[in-house]
DNA sequence: GGTAGTTGTTCAGTGGATTGAACAAGCGTT
DNA sequence: AACGCTTGTTCAATCCACTGAACAACTACC
C-alpha cells in the first residue's frame, strides 16, 4: 500500500521562517529528491509536509515557472535548472578544476580512482571525480551523499573538527549505519578512530561500506579559515592493495591537499 | 566601477506569481549563477533584482536556512544543497546510466569524446560526458550551457521542434551569438541548417565553437511523447577528421540513440 | 574628525498571499 | 450507473508576510 507515513511538517513547529513560502519550496525541493521513484503528485506533497492543497498548489506553480521543477501530467519532478545551478556552484570552486589537472599528472594517481568531497551537515557530498582505469568503477556520482562514519573522507574530515562538535553529531549511544560487516558499530569506535586519524594524518576505511573494496582519504587545509572543509580519497580493490601503494598514494594525495589549500601552489 | 547595469526585474512586470516569495527566491538564485563571482551581497542582489532591501533579506535568510545558499561574512553564495539536487535529478535519468554503458563497449565510440544533452530553453544543457581519450580535453562540464546554434547537439535537438516553434525562437532579424569566425551569423542559416539536419538525420558542427574541433550529434526519439528532448553527440579534433571515421560514429551514436530511446533496447 | 556615502537590521502598518471549504472531474468497486 | 473516494482547481475572507522609512554600524574621502 505504499504507505510512507512520514508526516516531516515542513517547518520545525518553533522555527517560523522569515519567508515561510521559500522555506516551504525548499522542504518540496528535498522532498522530490526523497522520494524514490522522483515524482510526486500535489496531493502527495501537501500531505507528506502538512500544506494544505491550495497553497501547495500555488507553491508547485511558481516553482514550475522558475523551472526548479517539471510537471508531468499529474506528477511533479525535479527541474533541469537544478543542475545549472549545481553546476554554477560547482564551476566557482577553483579547487575543482585544480584536482583534475593534478590527478592527470600524478605518477601513482593518474592511474587510480580519485574523488574530492566536501563536508556537509551529518554527510559527505562528493564534487568530483577522477577515473584513471576504469578497472574498478565506481557506483558513486558527483553530488552523491555519504555518511561521516562509513567512509575514509567522511572520517578525515571529521577529524578536523573539534571534539564537542563530534561528540554533538555522535553521542555515546548513538546508532550508526551499517553496509557491511566491517562498518564502525559504535561512536567510541570511530572516535578511537578520530584520534588515531589525527596522529598519522590520513585516513583508511577498509570494506566499511563496500566489501573487497578499501579507501584512503587526507584532508586539505582551509586556507584562511573561511570556506568548507574539502577531503580527497583514493579507491582501490583489497585484493590489489599493497603497503608500498598505500605509502605513494597517499603521499600524492598529501601534495594535491597542500597544493590545493595554498592557492598559488 | 564594475557597473553591471542589468536591473532586470524579478518579476515580467505582468506575471503576477501565485507565491511572489518564491519566484523572487528563484531569481535570488539565477542572479548569483549568473554573477561573475559567484558572489553577491544583500544590496547588490536588491538592486539587481529590484527588490526591497528588507525583503531581500527575509528571502536571503529562508535561503540560508534550507542551505540552497550560503552566506560568508557579507557576501552569499550558491549553497552546497543545490550539488545535491541536481545529482539527484540526474540520477533520475536512466538514460545517463545507460549512456555510460554503452559508450564502455562501442567500438569507435569507446576512444571518443562523448556527451549527453539536454534542450532546456533557448540553450542546450549538458547531462554527462563520457571521455574515451583525454587526448581533447574538453572544457565544458556537467551542467554547462550553451546557445543552440553553436552546437551540434543544439541544432540536432532545434531540427526536432515544430517549424512555428523555432520561427519564434529564431525571427529573421534575430542577432546570434558568435564564437568563431565560422560560427552561423542569421537566422535564415540556421534554418537552412535544421533542413539538411532533417534529411541526413545527424548534425555537424564546423569548429562554430570552437576553432580546430568539429562535432556529430543525432537526436534521441523521445520514447512516448513525454519527456525532454535529449541528443548525443561526438566531439573530434578537425585535423584528425576523416569522412569514414565520421559514419562510423554516426552509425554507433544512432545506435545508442535507439537504445536509449526504446527502454528495453 | 567630520561628512557623505555606504552597508545590513529593526519595526509597525497594510495590502496581498494563504487558506479552508466548496467545487468539479476522474477512478475503481459493487 | 450510482456510489465512495480520490484527485486538483476556484474563490472570498482573514491573517501574516512584505514593505518603507528610520536606524545603527562601517568605510572612504577630503
Amino acid at each position: 500500500m505504499a504507505d510512507s507515513r512520514t508526516p516531516r511538517s515542513a517547518e520545525g513547529l518553533g522555527s517560523s521562517s522569515p519567508a515561510p513560502a521559500v522555506t516551504r519550496a525548499a522542504a518540496v525541493l528535498d522532498a522530490l529528491a526523497e522520494a524514490p521513484s522522483g515524482r510526486l503528485t500535489l496531493s502527495d506533497l501537501a500531505r507528506e509536509l502538512g500544506i494544505p492543497k491550495s497553497s501547495t498548489s500555488n507553491l508547485l506553480m511558481a516553482l514550475e515557472e522558475a523551472r526548479l521543477i517539471t510537471r508531468e501530467g499529474a506528477d511533479f519532478s525535479l527541474g533541469r535548472k537544478l543542475v545549472e545551478l549545481g553546476a554554477a556552484y560547482l564551476s566557482r570552486l577553483d579547487e575543482v578544476q585544480e584536482f583534475y589537472k593534478f590527478c592527470e599528472q600524478a605518477p601513482t594517481l593518474s592511474g587510480e580512482t580519485v574523488r574530492i568531497a566536501m563536508i556537509d551537515g551529518d554527510h559527505i557530498i562528493y564534487l568530483a571525480r577522477y577515473e584513471g582505469h576504469p578497472a574498478v568503477r565506481l557506483t558513486s556520482n558527483i553530488g552523491d551523499k555519504m555518511p561521516l562514519s562509513l567512509s575514509a573522507v567522511g572520517k578525515v574530515l571529521l577529524a578536523q573538527l573539534h571534539d564537542h562538535d563530534i561528540e554533538a553529531m555522535f553521542p555515546d549511544d548513538v546508532e550508526l549505519p551499517v553496509m557491511t560487516p566491517k562498518s564502525l558499530r559504535s561512536a567510541a569506535e570511530l572516535k578511537a578512530q578520530v584520534t588515531a586519524i589525527r596522529k598519522q594524518g590520513y585516513a583508511l576505511e577498509d570494506e566499511e561500506s563496500t566489501l573487497g573494496v578499501v579507501c584512503l582519504a587526507v584532508p586539505v587545509p582551509t586556507h584562511g579559515a573561511h570556506g568548507p572543509s574539502l577531503g580527497l580519497s583514493v579507491t582501490a580493490l583489497k585484493a590489489t592493495f599493497s603497503e608500498e601503494q598505500a605509502a605513494l598514494m597517499v603521499k600524492e594525495l598529501k601534495e594535491l591537499a597542500h597544493s590545493l589549500g595554498n592557492p598559488m601552489g
